[in-house]
DNA sequence: CTGCATCCGCCTCGATACTG
DNA sequence: CAGTATCGAGGCGGATGCAG
């Protein structure tokens, strides 16, 4: 029998209250994150979330199950785990943009030092920082790969998408490790100080450098000779 | 001197995870919100959050001017209260993207039976339902009554704006009690069958009525005569 | 009266141990 | 591997106190 869980709610007649009891408790949206390129097993949920506690692990899981969000991956199989049901994945936007805020607070404030890096976050925060109307007028790829990760960002007719794994023919191929690729994305290491430190090592087309950059709002213009946006002091 | 709070953190270099430890804690979006449409006295947010506990509110703000999301207004005046930043405003997005979600499941599963409606969160809903890409060719204004809070739609050459306040020569005229209009939002209460119980009441041009549904999403296509997408039996 | 701080009971959370 | 059981610590909710 069902033990009758008694559930805290908002209890407001208000879209965002009813979000919120599904998906504001502590860990649920970054479960959701985890979730949304592709399925996940239940030990890779723990490892990508260290602190969660197992316990509340399957609360969240089962909670979410029963509200819909996500599903289980064929029952019987072994190689089973959660995927996110139509309904999960309209909570992809809404974390792209709290994505955007969070990278946005972190320009202003300063980044935690001791923060875990993971790799797998990189997709996230690039596709947060597409800006699809600064779509270059060209179709090319960008591939990056960051530690071990490897995804891309492709550009036809103007439509941006962000994939996950090695782009087939890339116009341009970005390699950082995890740290300076995230120092970066927070404005925190000017992107022309990495190339030239090494920490970014890029490849491919040369001009594709900037419309990439400009894609992805780490370039406020196309650069004007004598006067690049991008350059300048490092903030106090 | 402040004392030295420890704040709870997920410690993740994820700009979601920044966010989260930032807006993720319990009334953190709901405070944010009702700063939305202009600031908030103190007094004023304790009562549109039912059940926050006043320490729990204090806290809440405290940190968040803290974080720089929102700010004092006017320290020195009397009517002082508390106003969102630049970087506040940039969680509007989100935010409605989180109330698309909430609608959506409220939509699947049920609604929560004695949850507090109020009339403000109205202009929110309105908000997340309007869809630009469907905006009328004709340029028109749609006003919502909503228990005492009047606010309006307003498509001018495409682009779609809300506004909280009456409208100056409105295409259309809506009048609902919260409770009709939300049940109509969750798609619990044909926006048809309202009409006709005098749940919602209508003023205006009645052909705007047809744009103003599809508008917001609550008519799927424009209506081919004979068959029409808002009429249907009720959904089991 | 508003804008908070303090105290207390409870529920959620986090960590570990344990089971199929 | 995929959870369940248990327990201490801390965040939360409600009542009350207090200063401007």
């Amino acid at each position: 029998m069902t033990m009758e869980r008694k559930k805290r709610s908002y209890d407001q007649q208000c879209a965002l209250a009813y979000a919120l009891d599904v998906v504001g408790e502590r860990w649920t949206l970054l479960i959701i994150r985890e979730l949304l390129h592709g399925p996940r097993r239940y030990r890779e949920l723990l490892d990508a979330l260290p602190g969660i506690g197992t316990n509340l692990l399957a609360a969240r899981l089962a909670s979410l199950v029963d509200a819909g969000v996500l599903a289980p991956t064929e029952p019987r199989r072994r190689t089973g785990g959660y995927m996110l049901t139509d309904l999960g994945r309209s909570l992809h936007e809404p974390i792209l943009g709290l994505s955007r805020f969070g990278m946005a607070h972190t320009t202003l404030h300063g980044a935690r030092p001791g923060a875990t890096v993971r790799a797998s976050w990189a997709v996230l925060a690039i596709e947060a920082m597409v800006d699809a109307e600064r779509a270059p007028e060209v179709d090319e790829t960008y591939q990056f790969e960051v530690d071990a990760e490897t995804f891309h960002v492709q550009v036809s007719a103007g439509q941006v998408e962000v994939r996950s794994g090695p782009a087939v023919d890339p116009t341009l191929t970005v390699r950082a490790d995890a740290n300076s690729f995230f120092r970066v994305g927070m404005r925190q290491l000017d992107p022309i100080e990495a190339l030239v430190s090494g920490a970014v090592a890029v490849e491919g087309v040369p001009a594709a450098v900037t419309r990439c950059l400009r894609l992805i709002g780490l370039m406020n213009d196309v650069a004007t000779p004598g006067r690049s946006a991008a350059l300048g002091p490092a903030t106090a």
